[in-house]
DNA sequence: TAAATATTAGACTCACAGTCCAATTTATTC
DNA sequence: GAATAAATTGGACTGTGAGTCTAATATTTA
């Protein structure tokens, strides 16, 4: 995408911001931005296909930094959710962007009802991957019932909340509290067995393309971790879990892993006798690989 | 207002079903009614003020609906509520009342926004009171966060559910799941005393407006509940609770109350010796007259 | 430098909301 | 039942904004 597509889309937000969706013409957006009508229909094929570029821009930005928040950290520890959350509450604040989701929430725009319909779709999914992290697998037939709940408290909460409160919501207070209802939640629903929606059902909405960044991402540091597991009482656990840590990072909250970093640490950790397990150390080589034809054409575009 | 305008919402109601509001445009509505321009402006200013004449027309068809379900029944059942819910949902749907809601829900209209806000502030009121009849008085202060939440809950699992079933949604399920979850919420919540927000709010929500019908309702109701108890252990106990639901049901369950049988139920009451509470029985008296007053106020629109 | 490509400005079409009004129909009053 | 008042009609007219198209101009690439 072109630095020009770029700054048009910048500009349009700016507008979006400032007098909102519908009410921003493609007239005022020309005259804001500085380019002719025939280059705007040149971009983008409408207003809502601008509006779909701006989403998509803003949310690879959030995953970004909400992954960062996961660095080296427990991912079961519930306390790391609660500040992806918060992170994520921040970004719509500061880039309006429940009011843009609201105004556009249902169109007579089949693509634009779609791209929003699925972008609902994979914070769930998001939420649900993190409620297994937290709650473990064996609460797993109630994770996504629970997904939606928290998703439904949460952002009611909200809503009601920045009508009592204007601006200046305390949105970590809300966040917690939000957190702790869906903590008892799951305790008390899953002892009572019941359940309406099967997680499975997931597949049928987002066709799981187990080759996506994210789920390689995930793969990833469950490979990981299990190196690490393997490690445990070595002698050198200290140097390898160092090492592991290193590649994580490099690999996963980077925007360009150095391929020669990545390559000298595996080396190293292949290194050694009576080294890691050989299988699980090859199994994180592939996924390593294929992350990086994955991330390569995602370059491209 | 007149039947010809009446004609002219419902055919606008069965063109937003078929095709949505956004797709409907006047010209349809004109062509499909059979009136013109000139009589729709004269109705209506503008399309979104038709759709808020058929917002009110629908809701005050289900309030009444909703409230033929608590005649003589015990407000504090929970079962009755979650029947009050389902018809609620049932509504919703053979109107097609959420996608419409979802169509508009924010639109460049300060009317209509205000107006849409204001119907969900009151569904919320609503629910709050429910709820205080339902835990009671002691758990006040956590019942404005739990209708919050309730909704929350509620409608986010009926839009994942109806993703995943169509149109075939068991309804009574979701909302029997629901009320489950909202019951030991709020014993949960109750019992580490958190609160987000405090129930005085929704009086600066919707200006109280203490004589409106709705809360002549609740008094008469309160009220006639206190004549019962007053009567508790009286020779004549059956008789008189049986007059004192003739009451209510004939007040508050029907569009024209019958003046003489309200008020020979009434000199009914204050007959025989050793009667009721006289204090208690003038209360009644006069909240029914004022109830009236309300009640032609409103005829005459 | 020539050819390919991107960009421009604005005229044009189309659809729809909403205004206005003179002519006609329908209802009300005496 | 005639006179008056009120409601309704139909269509012309204005305005706005989306989206198309094109000939002229500028920029990039080979």
């Amino acid at each position: 995408m072109n630095d020009r597509k770029h700054h048009v889309i910048k500009m349009a937000h700016q507008l979006f911001i400032e007098k909102g969706f519908q009410a921003t013409s493609i007239q005022d957006i020309l005259d804001y931005s500085g380019i002719s009508k025939g280059t705007f229909y040149n971009y983008f094929s409408s207003k809502n296909e601008l509006l779909m570029a701006l989403f998509k821009k803003i949310y690879k930005q959030l995953e970004q930094d909400r992954n960062e928040l996961l660095v080296g950290q427990d991912h079961a520890d519930i306390n790391i959710f609660a500040q992806q959350m918060e992170l994520n509450l921040k970004t719509n604040r500061t880039n309006k962007l429940i009011t843009l989701f609201e105004e556009v929430i249902f169109s007579n725009d089949p693509d634009l009802n779609q791209f929003i319909k699925r972008g609902h779709l994979m914070m769930l999914r998001w939420l649900y991957q993190r409620f297994l992290d937290i709650f473990g697998e064996e609460k797993q037939p109630y994770l996504l019932d629970a997904a939606i709940m928290f998703l439904g408290i949460l952002q009611h909460q909200l809503k009601y909340n920045a009508l009592a409160h204007g601006g200046n919501t305390d949105y970590r207070r809300i966040v917690r509290y939000s957190v702790k209802r869906i903590v008892k939640i799951v305790e008390e629903v899953a002892a009572s067995g019941e359940q309406l929606l099967q997680p499975a059902i997931m597949e049928q909405w987002l066709p799981d393309n187990s080759n996506s960044r994210q789920a390689l991402q995930r793969k990833i540091h469950h490979a990981t971790l299990q190196l690490k597991k393997d490690s445990n009482h070595h002698v050198q656990q200290a140097k390898y879990n160092e090492l592991l840590d290193f590649l994580q990072d490099e690999l996963l909250h980077t925007k360009h892993p150095r391929k020669f970093l990545i390559g000298s640490t595996l080396s190293a950790l292949e290194s050694g006798k009576h080294g890691l397990n050989k299988d699980h150390l090859q199994q994180l080589k592939m996924l390593i690989a294929d992350y990086y034809k994955v991330l390569e054409e995602t370059q491209e575009q």
